[in-house]
DNA sequence: TTCTTTATTTCGTGTCACAAATTAAAGCTG
DNA sequence: CAGCTTTAATTTGTGACACGAAATAAAGAA
């Protein structure tokens, strides 16, 4: 752990400050010394400090006052939408997608590359992803040195801190260094993570994890994952590494052991609806990045097949579920992804299973929930990923609060 | 999280110098500073208000100084380990363990009172840990009045937060106020943990987990248990639950759905080598508290019923800690219990498991060890927690060092 | 003895949070 | 509209803290 000194102090407060701002801003000081426990004194200095630094910024008219206020009217206080632009890039097996956005975690742009990646060297989707880059930042009216930092999630097991992605359906290779190989064709601070990890810390900015301060995300895409939040943070392993829910050991019910990423996932599940089909509807399922939408239709006409492998998965899911509400008793669990959309379907066995293997004495503890996004929550949970760092980064810090100019 | 101040500053700081002094002790100023990187200020003033309050002391003899030694000698600064003591508690289904420690960990006594625990109320196995408490308190030349704390560690479900057990093999009854109950015969303040969450704590402080600041540890006793360190602290679920191993879900070869702890727990080992032998030598296994020795004596014979139902159990429990490797990704997997110590009849096929499951990517990430320990590392463990808490806690909060007498 | 070296303490400075006092900016009152 | 009240925010003054620089302590070496 990191030593204590007056620097330290300032940052913690600091970023209770900027991060209350984040959460319930526009704000008032008054509402920030309540919510923070700071004095009005602490508050008004650090506030005065950071508008010094624009990160902040008084809203000019006071917004609804109420109709019996006295006294001094509040000075509501904002992020400042203009002081950073990030950029998040979330990578699919079928698809690139690139969201640029402001300090306040705001879209200002976004786009779809449909590719399949799978194909691709990593040199390749690195250029890829470059010109995604650019392209959503041209768009959305700014030039890359007004970038402050890019994040690039994608399924997989990533080594966060060193930016290298271990092992990923993306990459045919291992160990591939693409926050490196970003970083030099950009120009830009890139971090690597887990694309879980990604959504999971959007759930807790924008979705249904806000005011939580522990939660499980479960995402089923084209391959499965798990987020973490734990004391308000994400949960990461040692060196930053990201679980992989889909190499999860289960046994199907004839007894051989297999992955739940070979059972439970997109991928899995279109293959086995596939399997189960005729060569023409096959190949829908399996040729194209529609699958998904495919099934879909299928699931809502009735289709027997579709519903047996979706009420397999569920099942297998649920169990495994089971398992982490065994494990880390947290009071909700969020389910997202395309699968997870199937609605009933997927998640009637998912949640009937739960249910009855929830292990005794957990049974009041979870509550299971989930939530349907669009493709961008995934790169602007990256932009809230790179902005998260910045709210406490150096160039945030200050420094001193004296060296104010007296005006 | 709490807001920042000076005293916040100092508590860290504080504890940091503890710390050191209790990882390295005897251990002189300067390597204090070295280790903390805290200036030789800093350190001088917090070691002066420490060992004000008695916390710790210079040693006299300067211990074997180096040859070429030049200068002012250091001063070794230890714990006192009179400062306080502590009682740790281990419940298991066949026996109580106390052990009576002073400020350093270290056991001044201890003693096991074998008794089946799971035909009693809790109100009787309360009383029978305060004769235990009284006991090993008494036998330490001590009284109840110099005891600062007491933690007690039992198998199941166990909200720290609330010291309320919430589903054990050892209480008949859910829901068991168990500390309160406690603390009201002793009049002296009770935690209650999970018995995992100690003999982690344990090898954290004494064990294969020195120095490592992330680390699981899985214990295969009576029951099941997980232990993990992230960060160097013990990991928790929200309410302080700690996970039941027990309690994940397996298949088994033959496709049905059990828990872990109906396939790889002691209890169920024995009871599957009993069900395979004839009445008399069931007996022995389960009847009285010996059976997992009674059982080694057997594995040492090469009983082919007992290989066999290790083997068995390993294969389980070598699945787990695969998943466990994918969720978590440690450096090191601390093997820990009576039935981890049959050795290669039981490891072997755990640990062979485990290589061949093991995710993609993360095949170099974490090592597996055993431990051997006797009874007493859980009440030592116990004892630990409690200091653990002590080290940081108000009694230990000096206020300003300033208001030291200027003497 | 008088250096030299190393450990520890003392002194002085700068940062910080905060309570108390002050100022600011409104509505209310007669 | 001039005071009064109320609430928000800032300024002032104080105490705690960490730390660098300088001083002191306690040894061995010359």
């Amino acid at each position: 752990m990191k030593t204590a000194d007056p620097e330290l102090m300032r940052a913690i407060n600091r970023f209770h400050v900027v991060d209350a701002i984040r959460r319930f801003g526009p704000i008032a000081r008054v509402e920030i010394c309540e919510r923070t426990e700071l004095s009005p004194t602490t508050v008004s200095a650090i506030t005065a400090a950071l508008i010094d630094d624009r990160l902040i910024m008084p809203i000019a008219i006071g917004g609804v006052r109420d109709e019996t206020a006295r006294g001094r009217p509040r000075v509501q206080l904002t992020l400042n939408p203009d002081a950073a632009y990030v950029v998040g890039v979330k990578l699919a097996p079928d698809q690139i997608t690139v969201a640029t956005t402001n300090f306040r975690a705001d879209v200002l742009e976004s786009l779809t590359v449909p590719v399949r990646l799978a194909r691709q060297s990593a040199a390749v989707i690195a250029d890829l992803v470059e010109d995604g880059v650019r392209r959503s930042v041209a768009d959305a009216g700014l030039t890359m040195a007004q970038v402050a930092g890019v994040c690039v999630g994608l399924p997989g097991i990533v080594a966060r801190d060193a930016g290298v992605c271990r092992r990923s359906p993306i990459f045919g290779e291992r160990d591939v260094p693409f926050a490196a190989a970003l970083a030099a064709r950009l120009a830009v601070p890139v971090t690597l993570d887990n694309d879980v990890n990604l959504v999971t810390l959007a759930e807790h900015w924008f979705g249904r994890g806000r005011g939580l301060d522990d939660f499980l995300v479960v995402s089923v895409e084209q391959s499965l994952g798990l987020g973490i939040i734990h004391r308000g943070e994400v949960f990461r392993a040692p060196n930053g590494l990201g679980p992989d829910l889909g190499d999860l050991l289960v046994r199907t019910p004839t007894g051989a052991d297999v992955r739940l990423g070979e059972v439970a996932s997109g991928a899995a599940i279109l293959a086995e609806i596939a399997a189960r089909s005729e060569p023409e509807r096959a190949e829908l399922l399996t040729g194209s990045g529609r699958g998904i939408i495919v099934a879909r239709d299928l699931a809502e006409a009735g289709d027997a097949d579709v519903t047996a492998v979706l009420a397999q998965a569920g099942v297998a899911l649920g169990l495994v579920v089971a398992n982490l509400i065994a494990l880390f008793a947290p009071p909700r669990i969020i389910l997202v992804g395309a699968v997870v959309d199937f609605g009933p379907p997927f998640l009637g066995p998912l949640t009937r299973t739960v249910e009855a293997w929830t292990p005794g004495g957990l049974g009041d503890v979870t509550e299971i929930v989930h939530q349907r996004w669009g493709d961008d929550i995934w790169a602007r949970g990256a932009a809230a990923m790179t902005l998260r760092n910045l709210y406490g980064s150096p160039w945030n810090t200050t420094g001193p609060v004296t060296r104010r100019p007296p005006r």
